[in-house]
DNA sequence: AATGAATGAGATTTCATTCAT
DNA sequence: AATGAATGAAATCTCATTCAT
């Protein structure tokens, strides 16, 4: 959106265009910030190539040239929401088996709520119809599986299988969680709360609970 | 399918009367039906008047009869959802009061889960794009109404502010849960279990509890 | 053509169409007419839908109600020749057997040109890029096919691969002399006497010729 | 036209000059090369100047600079194939008066099959749309030229209008022949026999016949 | 009342060509 | 001089909606 604030200049000089940031990185990651906002606010299908080119500032012709199509846009997205989401649980997996369960139960909802599950456009594409099912499975497999074995570092004696209903569950709730971005405070909290008191519920079971001192 | 049999119902009882065309109601219903699984498979945006015509055995010109847009069918499905969850929630806030917390946990999901998020369509309805922000956000109010209501009936000591983010806590995960059908059954349980754990510790916190007797 | 007329017609009361020939047959015709004139102009690739419209008297919106891309267009005119092209030996082939060699030499390839390859934007489409070999290969191999049964009929005691060559020279030569439709006559003459004098050579050698006096 | 020339002719005699980049006689070679691959796959309004600028090695922006647009470089490839033309002509001319009717009806269509009608850009070209005419008029009228006076070269006593007509159906059929290169060798010597019927047919006739001995 | 042909605005996509660097 | 990003006109195609029959 730092890019779409062109949109309320001067129409001064009929022509004049903002001066070629013929960098092209900028200009791509301008056109994909466009195109979440735009999906965002319309969705898949509800967004057109023509807005997101004029709230990018781009031209069309332009924004085909780096995206062949809607759809490579849209794969762009979730694929670099993927790569965020290794990235994230990378440097997270480090140190996960030092945190209590308290702990745990705290930041892994924290982290998937700040920093997966950040864009709305992301939420729009993971929920759009049925011909996407390809990549948003992609991205839910991907999501399951960092999820599942981030909790297995943290506790080993769990069952593998118990692992992927938990993680499953988390992913779903922090989704809906996440996908509502304007709610206040004390249902923010709820949110945690339930997911908390989950999460100790769950992990607490499994025997050996390394260092936390349940109150 | 269902639908089909409308067509040459010859009106048994009632003598004379041309029999020539169905019944307006059925007709209605058929293509409010097909308009659900055509929104279910691709989304408001994706579906097609044609198709919702032709799925419903109806002819395009027909369907316009009834519906004068697009708009006016995707709301017949959501007002038609809010009926339902009025119908259904009254018939439940009969006897809620009479419900332990653990009967409430267990019921009170169970019931959104498969009485008032049962439509796929109506999901894909309610996350669809911002412009439709009205329709969505009167379900939404509605339903957290509801489910506030059905609370506080059952508790009624639990402060007003607390029932309404208990709501949407429940709200947004049983909407989460309902979207994705294909879960298997250990996920099932376990989403059960979560919030069954979460609204026990959240109506047991509430002084006075009644009629329950903890295992 | 004769549709293309409406053209120059006078753009009196703007907004006044021509009155629907709802009559859908009529409509398609003018259609395919229309593409085949300016098939014939362009070429494939060079055609475009809008003119293929406005030569039609349709709007662009009714063109696709009845085609739904352009290949199906072109599809439709070679389809058609190839209907044709059967029609039109399925009659030949009737008396074929009872012409004598000269007969045959001056008929077969009069069949062609006039009968068969009559539309110029059948020879653009059969001409066209590489992409459309699917169609253009069935319709050259259809042509084959039957100018080769037709040579059979006449002379059974042709050598099946003989008949095979020589219907592909008449095939070839034919479709370049049908191309060319404003040869003066004298070419037309040569060219007739071309292909007579080579049919001449070929059938006249194989033994049982049955009912000429050749000059 | 004669694009390649007014380059920067690299005098060879001249010593020392920059060096540095590639002949402009090559590079322009060769991307006329890659157009005509290119025309040949898709036909002229099919084939894109970007992929003839990536199969010839050449920047998009540099092919502009020496084809000013996609027209210059067909035609180069048109006017080329015309200089190709008199050149082979003007060889094959000085022995023509020596050859018998035998000889030169078949070295004359084996000319024009293996030296002149080999690219099968051209053919794209020549059968391309009316937009064309002018460029494919000029070079099918001096490509009759050329064949006609080679005929009367050979043949002083032939009416230089019979001249015209024969070598219009020379033109016709060796281009129809030349078009289709995957014959089976079968049927590529039932057309050189045709022809050659046909030529000897036609100039034998011719009476002052010099050197044959016709069988 | 029912029908489905007709409409046309608008969406996606392509490409020849230009021009700033 | 060389490059390739930028441009935008134009082409194909879609679909909600209307309206004559």
């Amino acid at each position: 959106m730092s890019i779409s604030s062109h949109k309320s200049s001067p129409k001064s000089s009929r022509g004049i265009q903002a001066p070629q940031r013929s960098n092209g990185k900028l200009r791509v990651a301008a056109i994909v910030e466009a195109a979440a906002t735009v999906i965002a606010e319309h969705g898949y299908e509800g967004a057109t190539m023509a807005e997101i080119a004029a709230r990018s500032g781009t031209k069309i012709g332009s924004l085909y040239r780096f995206f062949p199509n809607k759809e490579s846009l849209a794969d762009t997205i979730v694929v670099s929401a993927r790569d965020n989401l290794d990235a994230v649980f990378d440097t997270f997996d480090v140190n996960v088996s030092a945190l209590s369960i308290q702990a745990l139960a705290g930041a892994l909802p924290a982290l998937l709520v700040e920093q997966v599950f950040t864009r709305p456009a992301l939420m729009q594409l993971l929920d759009a119809s049925q011909d996407w099912s390809v990549k948003r499975e992609e991205f839910r497999s991907a999501a399951l599986r960092r999820i599942t074995k981030t909790l297995m570092i943290h506790s080993p004696n769990l069952p593998k299988e118990s692992a992927g209903d938990i993680a499953l569950i988390l992913l779903l709730t922090t989704k809906a969680r996440a996908t509502h971005q304007e709610l206040r405070d004390s249902a923010v909290d709820e949110f945690r709360d339930m997911i908390r008191l989950y999460l100790q519920s769950r992990l607490g079971a499994s025997l050996s609970d390394k260092k936390d001192i349940p109150s």
